[in-house]
DNA sequence: GAAAAAAGTCCGTTGAACGGACTTTCCGTC
DNA sequence: GACGGAAAGTCCGTTCAACGGACTTTTTTC
């Protein structure tokens, strides 16, 4: 593993991308070792010299989290997304049509970030998920949804090493590894079949919700649309009522982003 | 200079902050080699990996810019601005006030990034600068705004650093260096009595504008709120006028942001 | 199409980066 | 409030990754 050819740089990277992962609660600096692989005194020297720079922040818990230096460059950087005001049009668009809540997800290393909701009218409403959140791949609807363009075994590798991030997730009751990849396996042949993944209770008990991929012209998926309703909202007859409506937007939301 | 007791984090956030600074054209590896002082082999490397990170993007010009994992880094990391609502609503009632067009720029290394704009009704429209761009600190109203938090002799080298970035800029007509040196103090100076700036022509021939730092509930101001418009709206009269709208303004950002 | 300038590559030398071992700080528990 | 276990932080001798001078290739300019 050791003889890249290349060190600090590589640790890096590869140590900003562990502590996105972790999202706004921090990552500790043990976690960080043990997720880069890297020993614990130069992970910690290397987030020394990183927060001098500001590209981290150690916060009162001692955690580290991405630094406001990254929000800076963040600005500078090429987003995918050449128009937003299009894409909020059709997520409002779409929520009105159908009452229900809707996300759009972008995925972000082993994980979907979730850009913007909007809410219909129904007055029920799931908090799966926050706007700004980032959670691993294929726990969330949005998140099935994208890892079905991943090659089966590297889709069973991030199931697995999703468990211990997954079980940080709030309120969320797992069954087992072996049933959730099983699971997740059906889904992902659902998504290739249909264009889109529905399921219930899954992330969530008492909700449901349909995800599709957004098509890119210049690559493979790397969004993702969802709808979002407690389950009542949501039985088999409504769901291919809606999927067209799904489908549309995310082929809408393709022409707006790279 | 060598012996800083770490080489190569500091230099892969110092070669970063120097692509950003370069904008949206891109920075030639022999500019980052003299603007870093790193040696032309090394800053190549560095590229290289950082370029296999997503960090940095080659173009087909060959320049190097910023990689789309900043811009995803970027999302995760925490934006100072609280209230982006808040925010966009004061920026946009200013430009519906004075009819003019409102800039709101924020503090980006050694320049200032233009976050968004407002436009008011009056017809003619002096595009200065364009929102996303990043522009020298000193050279647009906004810049020596900000640039008046800065002790005289950083402001002084601020300045003469400027000129070869200043050059590039399109349509600018610059006046000696010693000139703009003693114009710019004296725009200080003015920052500091009236807590904000006025000026014409400046800019760009023909253009007259009007920049206030905004107060930071924990920091010396890295945001600035602009009023620009072409010389004949804005004689002394009006700019009297404008001013406690401006400075009512900023205040009012200043609740919004960190 | 020659010359200049910039980009990219190679490789021997060396000091910055590494991490095992140690110390300090934090925090839950009784 | 003080004990103890766990995580964070520091030290320092060893070593190999990073460095950059010198060279080659590509691009641009005239």
């Amino acid at each position: 593993m050791a003889s890249e050819k290349t060190q600090v740089v590589t640790r890096v990277t590869a140590i900003l991308n562990a502590i996105a992962l972790h999202g706004a609660q921090g990552a500790r600096l043990l976690d960080l070792a043990q997720e880069t692989g890297i020993a614990r005194p130069t992970v910690h020297r290397i987030l020394q010299e990183l927060a001098e720079a500001g590209f981290v922040e150690q916060r009162a818990s001692r955690r580290y989290g991405l630094g406001s230096a990254l929000y800076l460059l963040g600005l500078g950087a090429p987003s995918p997304i050449n128009d937003f005001a299009g894409l909020k049009k059709v997520v409002h668009r779409l929520a009105d049509q159908t009452g229900d809540a809707v996300y759009v997800a972008i995925r972000r290393l082993d994980g979907v970030h979730y850009l913007m909701r909007a809410d219909g009218s129904y007055p029920i409403r799931a908090e799966i998920v926050e706007v700004g959140e980032t959670v691993p791949l294929g726990v969330t609807f949005a998140g099935v949804a994208l890892l079905s363009w991943h090659e089966p075994e590297a889709v069973e590798a991030q199931l697995l090493a999703n468990e211990r991030l997954r079980r940080r997730m709030k309120a969320v009751e797992m069954s087992d590894v072996q049933d959730t990849v099983t699971a997740v396996r059906q889904a992902i042949t659902q998504v290739h079949e249909r264009g889109y993944f529905f399921d219930k209770d899954t992330v969530l008990h008492g909700v449901s919700g349909m995800a599709a991929p957004i098509p890119s012209k210049t690559s493979e998926p790397y969004m993702a649309i969802t709808i979002s309703a407690i389950n009542d909202r949501l039985p088999p007859a409504r769901v291919d009522e809606l999927a067209p409506l799904l489908l549309e937007a995310a082929r809408e939301i393709g022409t707006f982003i790279r």
